[in-house]
DNA sequence: GCCTAGGTCCCGTTA
DNA sequence: TAACGGGGCCTAGGC
């Protein structure tokens, strides 16, 4: 009851083919591609990694999507990154050798190639995606900088930020701005808690600056981060650089909303499942 | 050929619906879950996030996967990263609330929230995925270390490696050890390509073993990888340290093999289309 | 194209 | 569990 194979005149909606024959799955596939489709094809396969680095994955049932802006992704069921892949931009090339299907998706600089040889095709589908792609996100460091220029007291009185992404020897600034005594402060900001690399991060631009000014020894660092890690506070410690606490906003006026899911009685339905899966009350 | 739809008793193969109900996908997502398939689900929804940040993306057909460890992942046409996203561990459940079929996975550490609500499943499947997820990579850091400890003198001519992973006070030092004249070496190794962060990053190992040894000035510094940026040499320069290029090896006996796909003759299939591809004959 | 840094980074390893 | 750093990181923004 489900073969939508062959009647799709306007808005071609998902075409699904089971257990189709390798080179079903090959008419398939040119297809939906030509349609602009993202195509999934679950099967029995092994796949070849060369390029940047080497991988090579032995057989097994695995997803293979790929979408019509040229990435490849190879899912298993586990982990929410493919375990291999290719980026967008590729060129993805489909034939049916020594019998099998074989998927070679492809790009330059670096040259790369990846190879997926089915043994056996379970399901193939054309999924016609559309709709918006980009999303909003609030928390995000850009948040924290906004914070952080309309609100300069926050990171200490008498703050006044001059320049923000400024350019310096070591990398551009976050924040450059002057306390009120008028001494230069260099500011990094962090969204999440910060270890190490941060305050490195820090110091590099601090070194900067003063030799920007002659070896003034005056400039001060200040990374403005939720928290920091005991190693990284010791080296903020040891370096004389300054730490303040402040989160990113959650979101302007995202006071609430949580509230949507109280109220409910309908289909509700979870599940028991080993390492998924749900509950209820 | 190979048709095997209607009778595999005891590995279930994929299970799929179209254009179902609401109600239907959830009985269906129950029971893949129950059989630790893995889940996707094609279909006009919206998404909305909350949690270390927030988002929300507004209607569109859309790709999603829910795997049995409890990671979830929604993706658009375009981009190798998902839109939206829950990591590994987290837990789903599906409702039908309003006529609509509602999936949302939560998590705990941090709290997180994922909404997925369908005005209208296309597709959806249930997909027993199987076989090996862990694959041998090769040209790694972790073979450019091996390279170093087999080969010093690769490094430098009297170099000789004392300890890997060696703990400082900035953190762990990738090789450490002492040059011809028995000065102590510390080595940072990169795969690839490094700008200021791995400079950075050496420069902290070696202050701390100089710190460590009562500020003996004479430690040396040593980053090791294919090639640096400019501005990555300069402040390599500027703070004393060195520079040797190196890259990992690309596989033990990875000499050749890409003639694998010189001679060919059966259903070639290319195709030049605008970013993806295709074929023909 | 390269460079630089952010990311709901993910992920493995280790203390 | 938290922390730390690698990654075929990916992705966006400048230049």
């Amino acid at each position: 009851m489900d073969r939508g194979t062959d009647a799709d005149p306007p808005t071609p909606g998902p075409t699904t083919l089971h257990a189709p024959t390798h080179r079903e799955t090959l008419w398939a596939l040119e297809e939906a591609f030509g349609e602009g489709a993202l195509v999934t094809v679950f099967g029995r396969c092994t796949v070849e990694y060369e390029g940047r680095a080497a991988s090579s994955l032995g057989p097994g049932d695995r997803l293979l999507i790929l979408k019509p802006d040229g990435s490849a992704l190879v899912h298993t069921d586990e982990n929410q990154s493919p375990v291999n892949w290719q980026p967008p931009g590729s060129e993805h090339r489909a034939a049916v050798r020594d019998g099998r299907l074989r998927v070679r998706s492809t790009r330059e600089n670096p040259d790369e190639r990846l190879d997926v040889r089915f043994e056996r095709v379970h399901q193939f589908s054309g999924l016609p995606v559309t709709g918006g792609r980009s999303l909003e996100v609030t928390g995000s460091e850009a948040d924290l900088k906004r914070r952080v220029l309309e609100r300069p007291d926050l990171v200490e009185a008498g703050f006044t930020p001059l320049a923000t992404e400024r350019e310096s020897a070591a990398g551009p600034i976050d924040v450059y701005g002057e306390d009120a005594e008028g001494t230069p402060v260099v500011v990094e900001l962090k969204r999440k808690r910060v270890g190490p690399d941060a305050v490195g991060q820090l110091k590099r631009y601090v070194e900067a600056v003063s030799r920007e000014r002659a070896d003034d020894r005056s400039v001060r660092g200040l990374l403005v981060a939720p928290s920091v890690t005991d190693r990284a506070r010791a080296m903020l410690e040891h370096d004389g650089l300054e730490f303040v606490a402040m989160a990113p906003p959650v979101s302007e006026e995202s006071a609430e909303s949580a509230e949507s899911d109280s109220s409910s009685d309908s289909g509700e339905s979870s599940d028991p499942s080993p390492s998924s899966a749900e509950s209820d009350d």
